[in-house]
DNA sequence: AATTATAATATGCCTAGACATATTGCGGAA
DNA sequence: TTCCGCAATATGTCTAGGCATATTATAATT
């Protein structure tokens, strides 16, 4: 009764897909293409492992993920349900610069431009979100690509949370790439704007003053604490996040 | 050998958590904790399964849902190692216009300003992603947020897939609300770009000439075939993207 | 007719065991 | 010493079955 498991599967299936994963296709496929439009009922998990010949686990699996994808609403007692217009929500990777310019061949560089430890002033204190006078380290620099100014940088560092940040000097490594090394972070937060280029955004990127710029703020925790607050300024007109849409793998 | 599955664990457990959710935690604990340090491997599934004492499938959906969440790596015969510095990437939704305000409890208008029906020129080609001459419906309105200038929308839609738009005035109703709940979308792409209010941006939205504004652009796709275009602006002063990582639930 | 108790149903989560597969380490052969 | 094949190991996935829980439908009662 518990034999023919793997073996049986195996030899029925094409090969190296997962059947759960070949179950959720179907099941997916049957969903976009509006065979079973929004409010349709799927059959129960019985019914289906019924049908695909497998045990129900493997269909809770596909059903599963059919979920988590919000495809369909699953409910005890009421059952799948179809869910289909998917709210308009996507995924956007914001990723590091340096990896980002590296993976596309260009040349990076970090230059500081300004380096300050201090007692957090008000402005400070509510940007990190920590108590006035909590000791941080300010840095302002410039990531350059293939020599060009690429984007602006101002950072705080809550040197409570990462006092080795202290005896650093960031004047050639980045502070994301050294904190992203050291410092694991659990929670993180981003804003994403547009800002006219005032006469030090436009003098350190070379354009244009008042010229729209795009400026990602993040800020990060480290479960409770904070540890960074960071705001990059990008030329609007040369930079674009890019986000696509991506089923997660099964 | 089979009984004590549920009553066992349900016996022992606090009552509703799931057991496997329980064991993500604490070796999730582990981690951020640094504890367990980038590079160190984990007890293998069966060493874990005897220690937490339950089946080696928990442990497995407890380890797969670490490493979905990128904080260890699995691989065959090596085992599980924490891959600590967490990429810098963020999940950001980018929501329905209407249903944001709505949830904000902000009254919400569409206005319609513009609809022509035309074959597709070079332009429209390029940013539709379809042939020139193809039939398409060129839409420019406007979103109101408690009666206030919110975000200006450009929308181009491809009629050779979307025929019933053809028939649909858009006056009141938000194309992208008519198209959600008609269309189901299986891709989308979005680009966040920053951009300079030119003269018609700055009436229809109110705001001053040059002003920055934050552009997302999004391409739908559905299966294969392109839906959609839309190009939406926000007076970058105003308006923000926000997005929090949020850790998946198991 | 309205309300309440009860049974049926579908999902949620778990166990114990099995086969499959990738990778690593080791011993023997060239 | 280097290279190749084999065995050990850890994960990947599946099966068959079970208890738990939420929800709905139905029957009983007021």
């Amino acid at each position: 009764m518990i034999m023919e498991g793997g073996a049986a599967s195996s030899l029925a299936r094409t090969g190296t897909v997962p059947r759960s994963r070949e179950i959720y296709d179907a099941l997916r496929q049957k969903i976009v293409s509006g065979e079973w439009p929004a409010g349709h009922r799927l059959p129960s998990e019985h019914e289906l492992a019924r049908q695909f010949g497998c045990a129900r686990m493997t269909i809770g699996k596909a059903l599963g993920a059919l979920a988590e994808q919000r495809l369909v609403t699953r409910r005890r007692r009421a059952g799948t349900t179809v869910n289909m217009p998917r709210p308009q929500e996507s995924v956007l990777e914001i990723h590091d610069i340096e990896a980002e310019l590296l993976a596309a061949g260009i040349p990076y560089a970090y230059e500081s431009l300004a380096r300050h430890v201090r007692r957090a002033t008000a402005r400070d204190a509510g940007a990190l979100g920590v108590p006035p006078g909590t000791p941080v380290l300010s840095l302002t620099g410039l990531h350059r690509a293939a020599g060009r100014a690429h984007a602006l940088e101002e950072r705080l560092i809550n040197l409570r949370a990462v006092p080795e940040a202290r005896a650093e000097r960031f004047t050639a490594i980045s502070p994301g790439r050294w904190l992203l090394q050291r410092i694991p972070w659990t929670e993180a937060e981003h804003q994403i704007g547009a800002l006219n280029a005032d006469a030090d955004i436009a003098r350190w990127l070379a354009i244009r003053r008042n010229c729209a710029c795009l400026a990602i703020e993040r800020n990060t925790w480290r479960d409770t604490q904070r540890i960074t607050h960071v705001r990059v300024i990008y030329p609007g007109d040369q930079h674009r996040l890019v986000a696509r849409f991506r089923y997660r793998p099964l």
